[in-house]
DNA sequence: GTTTTTTTCAAACCGTTGTTTTAAAATACT
DNA sequence: AGTATTTTAAAACAACGGTTTGAAAAAAAC
C-alpha cells in the first residue's frame, strides 16, 4: 500500500518527500517534536496533509528520518582524528574547538540541526540514544584523548573527564545559552570572524588551564616522592 | 466568580492550590509547558480537572505562578555580592561556582526548577524575559565584574565577556548536557562531595586561565609601550 | 439556623491534531 | 493504447486536551 523510501529503480527521493523532509527539519527545530504540527509542516511544504503518513508512516517516522538526515549533515566519524586539526596539541585543540563551532554556527551550514538537538536535550525522544552514539560520543572520545595527552593522564581518568567537560561546556554554552545570550549580550554576532575569535579564546583559555593542571599534577607527584622517601 | 489568589483574610493559599502548584512544577519540568497536560497535573495532584482553571484562570496562568514560585526558590539578588563568597578573588570565584552548582544540584533543593529552565531555553515562553532579568542577569553581572577584576579589564569589555562565558559554560554544561552526560559518563553522581569537587575543579581551572589571560594582556601592553617609545 | 459565598465535582463542549479512507490523478510497465 | 502501480487530494474519523458549565458540597457570614 504505502511505498517506503526509494522508488523501484534507484532514485532516492521524490520531490514531495524531499520537500517534506526539508520543511520538517525547520519546524521540528523551532518547536520540538511534540509541539510541531503535521498540518504546519505540510502547509509550509506545499503538500497534502496525508503525504506525511503516506511517505513516512507517521509523525515519528518522519522525525526519525529528519534526525538521520541531520546526522548525515553532521559529518562522519572519520573527521575526528585529532591529527587533522593541527600539529601541536594547542593547535589540535583549537582545530577541534573551531570545527565544533563552525559545525554549530557556520553560515554555510543550516542552523536547524543544532536547535533540534537543544530540544532533544530538554526532552529526549527514543531517537536520542542513536544521536549520542553516532554524533556526540566520537567527538567526546576524541577530545577526551587529546585532553588526557595534555595533562598526562589516561583518557578515562576522572580529572581528564572534568577538564573535557570544562572545554565542551565553553562551546555548548553558545548553543544552549542562546536565548540568554541574546538578552545579556545582544551585541554578539556570529560572523565567521567571530567563530575564529571564539575558537582562539576558548582554546587558549583552556590550554592555559590544562597546562596549569599538568603542572599541579607534576608538583603533586614530586611531593609524593619526597614524603615516600 | 472565580476567586483569585488569597482568601479574604491573609491566608496565602488553599491546600488545593498549593498541591496543584507543587505538582505542576514537576510536570512542567518533565515535559515543558506545551507538552504538559492539565489533566495529568490534576490527576497527580488528586484534584478535580476544573481546579486549575478555577484557581489560576488557565494553563498559562498556572505556569506563570509556577515560575514565580521557582524564582522565589532561586533566592534574591542580595545573595550576589561577591564579598560573601570569599576573601581572595580565587576564593570568591570558587564561592560563586559552588553556590551556583549547589543551587542547581543541591540535594536540599528541588531539582525541577533547573529542568524547567532547560525547557525555557529550548523554547522560551513569554515569561522567559522576566526570568532572565530576575534570576540570571544579577548573577551574570556579578561574575562579570569579578572576572573583569581578575584580568584587569572593565566588566563590559569583550574579553571579560568571553571569559565569563567560559566560566558559566563550565557550570551549565552539567545542567544542559545532563542527558548526554548520563550516557557518556554514567558513573558520575551528584553528591554534595561531588559538587565541592566540581567547584574546586572549575574555579581552579578557570582561575589559572584567567591569570594567563591577565599575563598575556600585561605582556601586550609592555610591548605596546616599547614600540611607542 | 439561614443565607451567602466559595470551592469542588462530573459532565459536556469544542477546537486541535494525528491518522485513515476513498477516490482521482499521475506515472510506470507491457 | 491499456493495464497496473504509485502518488496526490479532499474529506472524514477519532482521540486528545484546554476550557466551560451548572449543580452539589463546603465554608463563611450573618
Amino acid at each position: 500500500m504505502r511505498g517506503r523510501n526509494k522508488s523501484h529503480h534507484g532514485v532516492p527521493r521524490e520531490a514531495t518527500e524531499a520537500r517534506i523532509l526539508e520543511t520538517a527539519g525547520h519546524v521540528f527545530a523551532e518547536t520540538g517534536f511534540q509541539a510541531a504540527k503535521v498540518r504546519d509542516i505540510c502547509a509550509r511544504a506545499g503538500v497534502n496533509l496525508a503525504a506525511v503518513n503516506y511517505h513516512f508512516g507517521d509523525k515519528l517516522g518522519l522525525y526519525n528520518e529528519v534526525l538521520r538526515f541531520a546526522a548525515c549533515a553532521a559529518g562522519n566519524a572519520a573527521d575526528f582524528d585529532p591529527v587533522l586539526w593541527g600539529r601541536t596539541r594547542e593547535a589540535k585543540l583549537r582545530g577541534f574547538v573551531l570545527g565544533l563551532l563552525r559545525h554549530m554556527y557556520g553560515e554555510e551550514r543550516p542552523a536547524w540541526p543544532v536547535r533540534l538537538m537543544t530540544h532533544e536535550l530538554a526532552q529526549p525522544t527514543p531517537a536520542f540514544d542513536g544521536v549520542v552514539e553516532q554524533i556526540i560520543r566520537p567527538r567526546y572520545d576524541a577530545i577526551r584523548k587529546l585532553v588526557g595527552g595534555v595533562i598526562g593522564r589516561p583518557a578515562d581518568d576522572r580529572q581528564t573527564r572534568l577538564c573535557t567537560q570544562s572545554i565542551l561546556g565553553q562551546i555548548i554554552v553558545y548553543a544552549h545559552g542562546r536565548e540568554v545570550l541574546k538578552r545579556v549580550w545582544p551585541e554578539l554576532q556570529f560572523t565567521p570572524e567571530t567563530l575564529e575569535e571564539l575558537a582562539s579564546h576558548i582554546s587558549s583559555f583552556s590550554y592555559a588551564a590544562l597546562k596549569s593542571v599538568a603542572r599541579r599534577n607534576a608538583a603533586g607527584k614530586r611531593k609524593q616522592k619526597q614524603t615516600a622517601r
